[in-house]
DNA sequence: TTGAAAGCGCTAACAC
DNA sequence: GTGTTAGCGCTTTCAA
């Protein structure tokens, strides 16, 4: 593709390659201005780019960055964090080299040696949905983890699940609720989402309780992580009696707070007059598609991707492994739609 | 990160480093089985990994493909081209380079050399929604378009739109539906796909007419690509007294069908016994989840994928352009759901 | 201030 | 059958 060399600048200026190469790289060198200018001219004019694989073998640096992900396309969010790395990658002026293992091990380390055997500098290793890892031992020291946490430690990155549950929660607290049910994931049927649902449970508890009203299974219900699940789940409390029922929902996620609109119809009851619902993800086409609207807690895959680059940058650069690095909380925000409203006498 | 190169193999398994390189080879070539033995069993034993930077630069191939596309994270589609031609690319044994540009022509310009300027064997260009586009100038002979077609030419995959729209027509007139309303996406709101819309509404008056039921504008309405649009249009067909009310609709995509679906209920329809809806696209989260869940179009993205890489990596090793190639149709496929029904003499 | 030359790790003629 | 060697296009030391 490059067919020009810098062997062609140097006898076009009329200098040779050293100063060629000296007079392009940014750096300050004993090149003067004068002869810089003309290189850089004639570079330009007869369209030379350099070789960054020639540049790679010599330097040992390729800005090139390995992105090994679980299941690209399982998810909405995946879309998200790729084009938050992608992004900082740009800002860095470094390029992505994606490689997908659809979840099989072997797969991932067959993965991981071809990443590494095309050089990249540095790797990310992206989880579709927040929760615990085991390191992959083919992954080179200065790995970063997106949206998982490596048992272990190591630099990672995760929504603050807690920060964003505790903001939910503010809203349908400052609306006046009182009585607010918890749609939740059932931790049985879904073992392999420990960390957002424990934490996002714990945090709802949490925020009961600091505001004076205490939390107890009659104001929880369990359900699959699915619209289905979760009108199963709110089915069963907004089926109580009209003083004990909740006024208000706050579900696991906006799949289940689908479901949990559903409920709410089915029961004859209006949104966000008759029950207030708040959902988690902002799930891209679905949460604002929902009617009405849905109001719930974004969450921040776009900053997400961006930080494991950049992170993965700044430790390149600074030559670390990270390995003292811990886990960094990306706050989420709450998106106000149309589910909320303050509890009314009926 | 390869710390250990060919030489150490060499003097490991106390040969030249050339019989190493060509025993590695898969090539058939002079050296002898017990030889390649040896060397390939040294090889792995030291963990040898050939340093794909270094055999690049000799043999001007580095297994690699770029992809660029302009939105990665916009439509919820996105992951399933990608993961499609991600595991096609695995299956060649190639890796992936992506670039976003986010819709922006001069970081497209610079994200092309960029991947140039890395050696990248050929090319992939993306959009993320079926329409035609220019080709960029940048861009090298060989580059396969996915999911649009270049003006002037050249090989590109697209969903066979037609195919598809007849697909859904066939299951609702087999279904036994004569009056079929259309609800279609607003040309003049969405000048940008023209691609889908007109494909997609031809063919549904066609299916029409090769039933002997003539098309009219009575049938038709449009709005925005989006729920509260397809509601609008919905609404404005089932507004029609009783006997003129369209018994199913046939939606340009799922986002509209959702809002037909809400249209239909607000009409004390019911779905599908009243009026029977299909959707297209298969949008993931979304198609499926809709109550009754949705019958629709699956667009096959991940074949479009998969298919894009193998043709790139074919006119790749048969040294073609691939100026003279066209564009591919891959099929859609019928995802049939709940919205489906018989009509009823109401 | 500039140029020559030695590699980075590999492949592929070309010897032997 | 196997080894020697000349690059691929670049950076960088060293000498001038």
């Amino acid at each position: 593709m490059a067919r020009v060399r810098m062997a062609d600048v140097a006898r076009e200026a009329g200098v040779s390659v050293s100063t060629v190469s000296l007079a392009l790289s940014g750096a300050p060198s004993r090149i003067p201005e004068a002869t810089r200018d003309i290189v850089r001219r004639t570079a330009a004019e007869i369209g030379y780019r350099p070789n960054s694989l020639a540049r790679g073998l010599r330097t040992r640096r390729t800005d090139t960055i390995g992105l090994v992900s679980d299941q690209i396309a399982t998810t909405p969010f995946a879309g998200l964090m790729l084009r938050g790395a992608q992004q900082a990658a740009r800002e860095a002026g470094r390029i992505l080299l994606l490689v997908d293992t659809e979840g099989d091990v072997e797969a991932e380390t067959e993965a991981i040696r071809a990443l590494a055997d095309h050089q990249v500098d540095t790797m990310i290793y992206a989880s579709m949905w927040h929760r615990e890892v085991d390191r992959p031992a083919a992954l080179p020291p200065g790995t970063v983890f997106l949206d998982c946490v490596p048992r272990g430690g190591g630099p990672a990155v995760v929504p603050d699940e807690t920060q964003g549950a505790g903001l939910a929660m503010a809203e349908l607290l400052g609306a006046g609720h009182t009585r607010i049910g918890y749609v939740g994931a059932d931790e049985v049927l879904h073992p392999e989402v420990p960390a957002a649902a424990g934490l996002r449970r714990t945090a709802y508890r949490s925020a009961l309780e600091s505001a004076g009203i205490a939390p107890g299974p009659a104001l929880e219900a369990q359900g699959a992580i699915s619209a289905p699940g979760g009108r199963a789940a709110a089915t069963t409390l907004l089926d109580r009696p009209e003083g004990e029922r909740p006024t208000a929902l706050f579900c696991f996620n906006d799949r289940m707070a689908a479901g949990a609109i559903a409920a709410a119809r089915a029961h004859g009851l209006e949104i966000p007059a008759d029950v207030s619902i708040v959902g988690f993800d902002d799930q891209p086409s679905l949460a604002a598609d929902l009617d009405p609207p849905l109001t719930t807690i974004a969450l921040p895959h776009l900053e997400m991707g961006a930080w494991a680059v950049r992170t993965a940058v700044r430790l390149l650069e600074a030559e670390e492994t990270g390995a003292e690095e811990g886990t960094t909380l990306i706050p989420c925000a709450l998106v106000r739609r149309g589910t909320v409203a303050a509890p009314t006498a009926r």
